[in-house]
Order: C-alpha cells, then structure tokens, then sequence
DNA sequence: CATGTTTGTTGATCTGAATCAAAGCGCACC
DNA sequence: GGTGCGCTTTGATTCAGATCAACAAACATG
C-alpha cells in the first residue's frame, strides 16, 4: 500500500538488495556500484538532508526507520512518508532536495555518488524501469495517504496507521501478535494530520474498546483485528484492490 | 508544482505532444505509436474509468480536465489530482485502476493500447526514463498536497488553490490578470478536503478583503496577489526551491 | 420568458479536534 | 534507588470547520 514499509530483500553487493538498482543487474553493472557507493550511518533524532540542499548523493536505506517531512514557517510539520530498509533517497534530475529527511531510529545508508549514479540511470534501462515502478508505487501510497488526510476521522486515521503497522511488520510473529510502533505520538500526529493528545485520547479510546492493549509506550498487542479494520474506514480488504 | 496543470507542448503526430512518449521519440517509434492510438471523448461528468477496472488502455489527455479521486463507502470522497492536456493516465505494471478517473469538462484522450504501450515502454529506453520523471514529478506534488491537506487552515487551502490556477492558466493574460475557476464549489472542497460551504464562505472572506474580486461564479481578478501569496502559508517563492 | 434545476451564498448551530494546562509515567544517569 | 527530564495521559475549554437549513442567483429547457 506504501512507500511506507516496502518488502526487503537481500542482496550480495550490499546488506540489502537496492529494490530500485541491483534486482535485475548483472556483473558489470554491480561493479560500476561498487565504485560509487559508500556507507553512512546517523544516530536517531538526525537530519540527513534538508529541503533546499544540494543533491549530491542518491542512497538506499540499509538499516533503521527514516522520515520525509516538510515543516511550514511557523513550525507546523507534515511527514509525507518513512523510508524503510530497501526504500530509495532522491530524484534523478533534480539539483535540490525537495523535503527534510531526518532519522527516525539509528539509520545506515548506503549512498551512490550523483552523477556516475545518474549516468548508470540513462545508460541501463532497467534501472530508469524499476525506478519508474517504484515511483509509480509511492504515487500510489501517497495518494491513498491524501485521502487519509483529506477526509478520515481521527479514529480512522489511527485505525488505518495501526493496519499499516501490523501489515508491515519486520518479523510477523504472528504467534504472539505483538507490535512495536516505530514512532512517538508527536511522530505519529505529524504523519496524521493530527496533534499528539489526538493520538494518546484516541489510543485510549481503542484500548477501552477492547481492539487494542499495550505494554509500555511502543509495544502493543491486536485484540481484535476486525474491528481495527471496521474502524479504518478502508473498504472489504484493505485496497487489496489498490 | 503538481501534477495538475503541466506544461503542454505541441506535436505533430497528434494535437498535443504526449510528454511521456514522443518528446524523443525517432520516427520508427512514433509509427509504433500511430498504431497503436485512438481518441476518445468523454462529456463533461462522465466517469472515464473506475478504481478496480481492469486497465487495458493507457491514455494521454488531449483537451479538457479530468480528476483522479477515491470515494469512500459513506461517499465522502478526495480528489487526489487534476489531469490537464499532456497528463498520462495510467500505470505501466499493474493489472487495475487505483483511482477513479472523472472527466470534469468535456475530455479527449487519446488512448494506447495496453500490451503493445507496454512493450514500447520496455524496448525504448528513453520513454522509461521519461515516464520516471513524470512520476517523481506527480510524487512530489502529492507530497506538497499532503502538507496542505494535513496542516494547512481552510483560507491557506484556499490561497494555494487560488494561486495554483493562477500559475497554471492556461493563456496566462496578464494583460486583465483575470481566471477561471477550472472546477465547481463542491469540486474545489474535495480536492482540498473541505465542504463546500467552506469554500464559499472562505471565497467570500477573500472577496471582502480586497484580495480577489468574482465576475460571474467561475471567472475571478486577483486584488492583491501579495496578499494572496501571504494567505497561502508557503514560504517566499512558493515552493521554487521545491 | 417563465420555470424548473442546478449551483452558490449566507445564517444558525453543533462538534471533533486543537489548545491550554496539569499531572503521571518511564527511563537514563548519577 | 533517588532525581531529573522527556514522553504520555488526562482534563477543561475553545474554536475552526462541519452540518443543517433557507434562500438567491445562474443557467438550461421547453
């Protein structure tokens, strides 16, 4: 459904396959990665890029849980998407950084020089293809997330980011069914439209209504899944459509 | 800024340039293209596709304005982005439609089919290329729509709105400095999720402060474009920097 | 050019979420 | 195992925008 959470994979070169480069690359184009590629790694709470910043290096997130975000003036922030291992940073032909991009947790990059990274783009098609798929994907998600800001209720919105949290899950320990969520309430209300005593009235409010219980102040466990579902105002199966 | 309102090119093969097809396109690839087209229109209202339709043509919209949006089940429905002439409507990969397409005026598409678009998308690399730009370019005006549908106040909505058809009009007649709504009230509240009472109350606040003056219900003069600018919430340029 | 229909305005009232304001809880750090 | 600080919860109050309800203006139609 999102940008949000994309499925990992693994991949030789690199702790983890580039979904937008390396899937379909061969020896060759591997090598010429190798070259421009290095690691990077911010501690939690860190911007990695501001809005307005010289492009100078694309990059795929190894480990950890990044932000993108624009704040307005007064101080009024929006996260328009997370960035999740495997997902990719920048945009071919652009000069500038359209969005703040700050670590969520403890973030590893692994960044490819610019212009050898864009020469690599013109000259093998698959890659501007896969690119092209993955941009498509985030459209995707980030229109789905415009309908969310535009015209759900606090209750839905939070029913639908609990979905998208259990959905996404690293480890799907389905035994227990528990879940961690990656961000704080302010975190969470930025990526919502919402302010934070939203977010904590309203995860009482499910807690009382028995969909929800937690344990501690990110752990927290589904007790009833077709009400979380009842409550997101998605329609049958959760854009399994899209 | 958005996808909405490109910036249209004229071509030979048909009354518009596609921008993501022929821009660069030799001859043998525009015969292809020839091929494979046809046009179709749609009146004003009519629905063009519907999300879960099975998409078996890409299109190119010819003249005219359609709508992309999502309704929901209670009929609470967002307008995710507006297709001018030159816009693509559709996704390379996927089986079915995501959104439902609108026409909001009367409309011309010229349509490809799907398999063979496809398979050119494949075989010439630079249309891949091109299609990726366009998607990063539609990605981040989804994005800047988040930021108003999230967090900006019922008048910023407006002003940004306001000053979005001012930038993109399509004979930009300096000359009077006069507009057109491209869309009825209601329209304009479920692109900027809003109702429509809103929208003409906020219009009517505007009209009252000197900032935009109304000859008829769709054509309007900016007063003061300062002061629209400032109504807006966006730093400086607007987003020139994006 | 009267007449119905759609679209837009304006007013009164309601309400969901924001804002303002304390507490309470967890957690890291001496 | 206190002590302080950053989160989180909860309560009281406010307010922007929704909702409900007329009415007016524009437009199409016979």
């Amino acid at each position: 459904m999102t940008l949000i959470f994309n499925e990992r994979e693994k991949c030789g070169s690199c702790p983890i396959r580039h979904r937008a480069v390396c899937a379909r690359c061969d020896d060759d184009e591997l090598a010429r990665l190798e070259e421009i590629k290095s690691y990077k790694t911010f501690e939690a709470g860190q911007p990695i890029i501001w809005r307005g910043d010289e492009l100078v290096t694309f990059a795929s997130v190894v480990t950890g849980i990044a932000s993108l975000s624009r704040t307005m003036e007064d101080g009024r922030t929006q996260v328009v998407g997370l960035l999740l291992p495997s997902d990719f940073i920048g945009r071919p032909g652009r000069e500038y950084v359209d969005f703040d991009v700050t670590a969520v947790t403890e973030v590893t990059l692994c960044q490819f020089q610019r212009k050898p990274f864009e020469k690599l783009v013109e000259e093998v098609p698959h890659i501007s293809q896969r690119m092209m798929e993955m941009a498509l994907d985030e459209l995707n998600a980030a229109r789905e997330w415009m309908v969310l800001l535009g015209r759900k209720t606090a209750r839905e919105k939070i029913a639908t980011f609990l979905e998208m949290v259990v959905r996404r899950s690293t480890i799907p320990n389905q035994a227990v069914a528990q879940y961690s969520l990656p961000l704080t309430r302010e975190e969470i209300a930025n990526f919502l439209g919402l302010t934070l005593e939203t977010i904590s009235r309203q995860l009482s409010a499910m807690k009382k209504d028995g969909i929800i219980e937690f344990e501690g102040r990110r752990n927290f466990f589904i007790k009833n899944l077709a009400a979380l579902h009842e409550a997101s105002g998605d329609d049958a199966d959760g854009g399994i459509i899209v």
